[in-house]
DNA sequence: GAGCACTGC
């Protein structure tokens, strides 16, 4: 057993937060309608909320936009859609919920569908990317913010619709958060036309309600009652300066004490953290002293295979306890029954902005108090449950509020060029619930600049028409422009492939373990060209074997990703069709893929210094090769990449060699510019 | 010389 570190609980703690202005919609003893209902009712009666829907519809039918809060198990999600309809509140058009992922639009609309005993896509349906079950009769739809965004673009009065619920905003994603301008836009914009109102609710699971209120210009808050089970939350008595080590003690000291039916989870930060704490784990667990549990120890993190990660949803089998190591997956994407403790190291990986730099920075840090109320929860979800917090409580109460938004840690490129497809007066001064800085804007704006998708006259900015086709591609803007450069180097069909590779996650899976095996099976798949090339290469050898499961499997590629790829490119295609934009295969000619690219990535280029280091045009900046990429060994002269991540050092990902004159070509101006600034 | 939190269109 390890030694060291301390868990005795310090203070106990009830998960019991009390609103502070509170418009209880549940009046305790409320009487229910006598009427027999059927057994699907009976359990739709049976959730906290419906002892509110009467006082919930009358609020609801008079608001035109209110922020509903509601904690997990409330059914808030799965029932107010079902009570407006049944009200026939929003009959003119359709009820639409929003979420920030696929797989809880899909099987939200399943549930309801269900219980409104009506057949998935009539009454009730869905729309996520790539699928659509919907039809003239759908009155309640589920959708993913990301989605409803995109509609937005062609109709950004949201006509169709006569409700939007915003589900989730309190994780505000960057698409919820665009949707909160839009919404409101659109709110106003349809009452001063005299159209038919359109009502919005916002639903979290938030406290700090606050700022959505006075956003949605005083909209009331409606509270409900959840029916989270209590936790215990035990902190530190003393800091600990080793949260991997912390983490361990915890594990054991649980394992000991605790019956083996009754699992863990634990929230660690990163992939590689996770599979050195999964065998050490494994390892210790070999020596246990008798009478001491079994233990199945499982890895979960997002870039594990799928059929790895449907092990955690397996039990144990009996006398093993079941102990999850988890990302931040495991918070809100993936959720896991049966889980009795939480250990929470209080740390996670993600992006941040550094000012001083520039850059997106990937780093290990703290969570914000809303995200470890967030893990929390996972432990009490059927039962009471207990959370082991890493970290004293003096040091809690010195995290963050809440997590910041992250459109306020992320490059806007994107957001920028969809507002303008949706014709927002002053893109520079859109009405974000939280606004992101003045500088991060303007270099999105720059950045469109460069690809041609914008005009800048004084402190007007108009899209212009290749920046209007751009906006039509699902992607980020430099990936649309590469595309829409295509046919001038007669590629299409080979940048659309290259392009939905990039877009998707990785289609090549590394395990640790077989690393040697990886490296020669991988060897006939590798370009001297780069990644992106290398990358074509895997798919060309895919399609030739007619994406057989078993070259998949022998070939190291996931198969799923690349399936995925084949359906992102198919959408990509029939875009351009729309565009009418020529599209011809270069074959065997791989010299003009990589002139395409270097016509679209220029911005992103670096050059090889005499000491054998690489620098960006673009700010001097010392980059290195990732260790991901073909080229790790090589040292080619000149580069252009998708992207830096910045992690211990700056990395180039995904690189292909180009000509120093091509660069020349593609922006005369940019690089005038260059020279000019390196010479001052 | 040595590494990649999580979503989504």
């Amino acid at each position: 057993m390890p030694q060291g570190g301390e868990l005795p609980p310090a203070k106990r703690v009830k998960l019991a937060p009390a609103p502070r202005r509170a418009m209880l919609l549940a009046p305790p003893g409320a009487k229910r309608p006598p009427l027999a209902p059927s057994a699907g009712e009976t359990q739709r009666r049976s959730l906290p909320i419906f002892q509110a829907r009467g006082p919930l519809l009358s609020q609801l039918r008079s608001l035109e936009s209110a922020i509903l809060i509601g904690e997990t198990g409330s059914g808030k999600t799965t029932q107010i859609p079902q009570y407006l309809y049944e009200a026939g509140i929003g009959r003119q058009g359709i009820i639409a919920v929003t979420q920030p992922r696929r797989v809880a639009a899909i099987s939200l609309a399943t549930r309801v569908s269900d219980e409104k005993k009506t057949e998935l896509g009539k009454l009730v349906g869905y729309t996520v990317r790539f699928e659509d079950f919907t039809s003239e009769e759908t009155r309640i739809k589920f959708l993913t913010d990301g989605m409803l965004l995109r509609e937005a673009i062609g109709d950004p009065l949201l006509r169709k619709y006569s409700v939007v619920l915003l589900d989730e905003a309190h994780e505000r994603t960057i698409h919820t958060d665009v949707l909160f301008g839009v919404v409101k836009a659109a709110l106003k914009k349809r009452k001063d036309l005299g159209k038919f109102p359109l009502k919005v609710v916002i639903m979290s699971a938030t406290m700090d309600v606050d700022q959505f209120s006075q956003y949605f210009n005083g909209a009331p808050v409606l509270y409900l009652e959840g029916r989270q089970h209590p936790i215990q939350i035990f902190y530190t008595k003393q800091p600990q300066s080793d949260y991997l080590q912390a983490a361990l003690v915890s594990v054991f000291q649980i394992h000991q004490e605790a019956p083996s039916s009754q699992d863990i989870l634990v929230f660690l930060t990163g992939q590689e953290e996770i599979e050195a704490m999964t065998k050490t784990c494994r390892d210790i667990a070999k020596h246990l002293p008798d009478g001491c549990p079994q233990m199945v120890v499982m890895p979960l993190y997002a870039s594990l295979p799928y059929s790895q990660q449907l092990r955690v949803f397996q039990a144990a089998p009996k006398g093993y306890r079941k102990v999850i190591l988890s990302t931040n997956i495991a918070e809100t994407s993936i959720t896991i029954a049966g889980i009795k403790y939480v250990v929470d190291t209080g740390m996670v990986k993600a992006k941040k902005f550094s000012p001083e730099s520039g850059l997106e920075v990937l780093a290990v840090q703290r969570v914000s108090k809303a995200q470890a109320w967030q893990r929390t929860g996972r432990a009490g979800r059927e039962d009471s449950g207990i959370c082991y917090r890493l970290y004293t409580e003096d040091e809690f109460q010195k995290f963050d509020k809440m997590t910041i938004p992250e459109i306020q840690r992320c490059n806007l490129a994107s957001v920028m060029l969809q507002l303008l497809a949706l014709r927002i007066p002053n893109v520079l001064t859109f009405d974000f619930m939280s606004k992101p800085s003045p500088d991060a804007i303007q270099a999105a704006i720059e950045q469109l600049d460069l690809l041609g998708a914008v005009d800048r006259k004084e402190d007007q900015v108009t899209l212009t028409p290749l920046g209007r086709k751009m906006a039509a591609f699902p992607l980020e803007p430099k990936f649309s422009k590469t595309i829409l450069m295509s046919p001038k180097f007669h590629c299409t069909e080979e940048i659309l492939t290259i392009v939905s590779l990039l877009s998707v996650d990785s289609i090549l899976y590394n395990p640790p373990s077989r690393r040697d095996e990886v490296q020669s099976v991988r060897k006939k798949f590798i370009s001297s060209e780069g990644d992106h090339l290398t990358l074509l290469n895997v798919y060309r050898a895919f399609k030739n074997v007619s994406g057989n499961k078993e070259w998949c499997k022998e070939n190291f590629v996931n198969n799923r990703n690349m399936t995925l790829v084949s359906d992102v490119r198919a959408q990509l295609r029939d875009i351009c069709l729309k565009l009418s934009l020529p599209i011809e295969s270069s074959r065997s000619d791989t010299r003009n893929i990589r002139r395409c690219l270097a016509h679209s990535l220029f911005m992103n280029t670096a050059e090889l210094q005499p000491d054998g280091t690489y620098a960006t045009v673009d700010s001097h900046q010392l980059v290195a090769i990732h260790p991901s990429s073909v080229l790790f060994h090589c040292k080619p002269a000149c580069v252009t990449y998708n992207e830096l991540l910045h992690t211990n050092k700056c990395y180039m990902r995904d690189l292909c060699v180009v000509d120093a004159d091509w660069l020349c070509d593609a922006a005369p101006d940019y690089f005038r510019r260059k020279l000019r600034a390196a010479k001052n």
